[in-house]
DNA sequence: TATGTCCAGTCGTCCATACAACTGTACGGG
DNA sequence: CCCGTACAGTTGTATGGACGACTGGACATA
């Protein structure tokens, strides 16, 4: 494995490069879980690199969950499970593509209108400041999946109405017309069950269990750019999330 | 604002003190959503530390949300909403005293079983391994809240069984006791409804809403040391998540 | 006016070095 | 045999410097 070449003429920095390679190691089974990884000396010499650069290396290996790093010790590689398929921010369209499914939507409403208070509290606008207001039920695999509500600041995206084709992506459009990147959204899921009109779209039996979502997207700058309210057929979803212990030095 | 003074003596880092420092200026409002964080020359400058501990300073505050950096312009305040209260990862004892409450258990069982083929597999268990099994019901202000079925390799808390008072905190008794400290976990939640029996426990009607979790924990190592599954009433929790849309770069 | 050029400010990357703090091992003295 | 010391290897923190890439504005030019 010592046969290491890197790119210094790439625009793929060095140390994202280094990353790759250990993060393809780990992933091909070259390093096995709790296997020491090469050290930061060792990196700095074999790949005649800094041991800053080398180390930021290691930085984003651990940060991506893949290594851990004791001090006085080394860097080992997790036995975390995968690293893979959790609960990322994915729109709709992406999750379906991902699942395999072509997604599909039946647009119930796509106007501009006066928001009320909570939506307004949460995409932080000003007074009287409109929104965009798409209502679709999401289906995926020829049957229904969720009852989606989505309300978009109309100060950010003021073409919409015309340009967008509403049973599209959303997040496409917002990133292909306007530039706008969602980054991270805050999210909050209920336990319910289904009303009568909910069930009847969901074509489910009235009281079945849903999932309720209330969610607000932001931009890298945390401008709001998305509330949503969603409800989702139980029997057709699961919430898969990686929780962390952010220990506060509390000083 | 000028007369900063780091403390050279203390075990805290620099960069850390230096972060801290930022953070409570924004949490206080002196620097306000949107606005100029103090650049890494500045920092560098003002509190005579190298540009390299100040961008650290400012990398762990963008890390954390409260800024984000745009390469050749800055490093802004965040419009994020709040940082707190996000969902952390937190034992049920440590949930209740963050919001209050006195938590209590009623143990139904806690004993060393063999576990079944799913829990050998979450928690990476080698043939005729034993775990320590707990299953308790938990009150929060003198009403049922969940029930809790954990499973832990017997192997890592061997003595769990004599030296833990099972209506406790388990976290802390493994890290006390154990040096144990659990890091991350990843967790499944089903939007369902109560069966009979689950009902009769919670006190809730049969069929009533209920969230059912099934949460693998792990170490910082990535070794798991805990697999639960739970089952919390509906009308009495949500789930509060922050989703990342974490980018790959695809070379 | 419109356009292109230059420049200062800023973050991103990278280098070489140094010391502190911690771990595990080897060694020697009691 | 036990215990403390010394030492090599590792990560954590910090310094100081360098260059590249990008942004926004000032300025000159067409």
């Amino acid at each position: 494995m010592a046969a290491v070449v890197l790119d210094r003429q790439s625009v793929v920095p060095l140390y994202f490069q280094i990353q790759q390679r250990l993060s393809e190691q780990i992933r091909s089974g070259e390093l096995k879980p709790g296997e020491l990884v090469p050290s930061e000396q060792e990196i700095s010499a074999r790949l005649r690199v800094s041991r800053m650069t080398a180390r930021q290396a290691l930085k984003s290996l651990c940060s991506r969950g893949l290594a851990y790093s004791q001090r006085g010790k080394g860097t080992f590689v997790s036995r975390m499970k995968l690293e893979k398929n959790f609960r990322q921010l994915l729109s709709f369209s992406e999750e379906m593509k991902d699942r395999g499914s072509r997604p599909r939507s039946k647009v119930l409403a796509f106007k501009r209108i006066h928001p009320d208070e909570e939506v307004a509290e949460a995409l932080h606008l000003g007074p009287a400041e409109e929104v965009i207001f798409l209502r679709r039920v999401r289906i995926a695999d020829s049957a229904p999946l969720c009852i989606e509500a989505a309300n978009l600041p109309a100060r950010l995206c003021p073409e919409l109405l015309e340009s967008f084709e509403p049973s599209g992506s959303l997040y496409r459009e917002l990133a292909e017309h306007y530039g706008l990147q969602v980054h991270m959204a805050d999210e909050v899921a209920e336990a319910s069950v289904a009303t009568g009109a909910e069930a009847k779209l969901l074509r489910v039996r009235r009281r079945s269990p849903v999932f309720r979502f209330t969610r607000t997207a932001y931009l890298h700058t945390g401008q709001p750019i998305e509330f949503v309210e969603s409800t989702y057929r139980g029997d057709r979803c699961k919430v898969v999330n990686r929780l962390t212990r952010h220990l506060e030095i509390v000083s």
